[in-house]
Order: C-alpha cells, then sequence, then structure tokens
DNA sequence: ATTTATACTATCCTTTTTGACCGTTATTGC
DNA sequence: GCAATAACGGTCAAAAAGGATAGTATAAAT
C-alpha cells in the first residue's frame, strides 16, 4: 500500500508538514520577529513598541501581540483599571526559549546589510 | 526637529525596518524554510523536493523556487537541453551562511512537537 | 471646558500569498 | 499510436495578511 498521508506535526489546532514550517507559522509574518526582537532586552508598553517600529499600523501591533499571546510567547500584564491603560508586554518562559533563534536571525540579517548594502 | 523617518534597511530593492525583519523577507513565507531545509544535505532535483513536501501544490513550488534564486539562495542547473529536463536544486554559498539558522529553526519545531504534542 | 494620553477595537479596503486545475514540450517505453 | 515523464507556466479564485482611518473609555493636565 502507498502512503497516501503524509504525516503531519500539530500544534495548537494547525498542521504542518514539517519542523521547519511549524516554527515558521509561530513566528512567520512580517512583524512577530521584530516584536519578539525588542521583547528580548526587557518588558515594553504598546506605545514604546510603536515607537521602536514606528512602521507598523496600530491594528497589524494589536493583532500580532494577540497571536503571540496566544501562541503562549508573550504576556500581556496590565496594571490599571480604568483608562488611561498601563500596559505591558514581556516574553514568556516558553517564549524565552526563542531567544538565541530571533538572536540569530537578526544576526544574519544584520550580516546581510554589512556584506551587500554598505 | 522629530526623526520623521525611521532608517530603513535595503536589500535587493526592498526596504526593511530591522535586521530581524529583512531575514523574514528573505526566508519568510509557509515554504521557503521547508525548501532550504531540504536542501542542507543534498541537492534535489524538482520532483524530488515535490515528494519531501507532498503538501505543496507545484505551482507555488515552483514560485518558491524562483524567489530563493532570484534572491541568491539556490542555484538552479539544467542539465538537459530538451524536455524531458533534468533540473537539480542546491544552496548557493549565500544559501549556505543560512544552515546554521534554517536547522536553528528545524530544531526549535521539534523541541515544541517533542514537548507539547506527544 | 478642552485637550492629551493610553491602549486598544471596528470597518473597510488593498495587497500578497497560496491553491486548484489544466496546458506545454519532447523523449522514452509499451 | 498512446501514455508516461520532467519541469514547469498560465489562469482564475480563495484565503491570509496588512494598511488607512476613525472611534472608544477615562483620567490627568491645561
Amino acid at each position: 500500500m502507498e502512503n497516501s498521508e503524509p504525516k503531519m506535526l500539530n500544534f495548537r489546532g494547525k498542521e504542518y508538514p514539517c519542523c521547519a514550517s511549524l516554527t515558521m507559522g509561530i513566528i512567520g509574518g512580517k512583524w512577530k520577529t521584530v516584536i519578539l526582537y525588542h521583547l528580548i532586552e526587557k518588558k515594553l508598553r504598546y506605545n514604546e513598541l510603536r515607537k521602536e517600529m514606528p512602521t507598523v499600523t496600530e491594528r497589524t501591533l494589536s493583532l500580532q501581540l494577540k497571536a503571540l499571546e496566544e501562541d503562549g510567547l508573550i504576556k500581556r500584564k496590565v496594571y490599571t483599571s480604568k483608562p488611561p491603560l498601563k500596559v505591558e508586554y514581556s516574553l514568556t518562559d516558553f517564549g524565552k526559549t526563542l531567544i538565541p533563534l530571533i538572536q540569530s536571525i537578526a544576526d544574519w540579517g544584520d550580516s546581510v546589510v554589512e556584506k551587500y548594502s554598505k
């Protein structure tokens, strides 16, 4: 009998054909690694993130933050109950397991800039 | 004076706000890292890649291969001049600089599978 | 009393990515 | 003569991602 069904990996309800695509499903997209990269160093508030990433729109930023939170990579801590809110975002322990990877991603991008666009 | 224009990084005509997003612009997307991952070990022909990645469509695979080639990460070597063609894909030297990163991406995905979906 | 500030959310729309499906070329095997 | 094969490309459509813009609640500052 032929193997007709390729064995899939599963994480949080989504199927991935390969361990590499699983990772990319979680940190892929235009902004997630940028957010994670900025959170490596320290906790940041929503508007602080916006200042670090001036080209992202508010809507996209909050969608991405929510997705990262749902995947358990970041945590959202609220300090006030009424507006104006104070909210801080930081990496969870699970999110911290990504630090070496995020750092490598940033470093490779850096090295490309050094070599090809100076 | 306020700084109104965020300093952008540039690679192959595209602008990125951050070294991490530059990397993701090059290897991001649903399939690119999977292709690169399979090419780490050895050169592969088009149909061999298809067998390794049974859930990608032919069109998408060829689009992604072309994009990777245009970014200089893989090279396409044609062995015959008339159909049926023999074509082999392999990493360029530039593409090989990504091997540790691709490996880390795959390893992190693996570790997630180990911990959370066994 | 009005403005400013925070951290969003809601609509609506455009762009990008991915998929389904079929066609092409020339050679080899039946 | 017909099907199979390799490596695609073309067209159309759906889905996913991202952007523009405006609005919300409440408190402190002016």
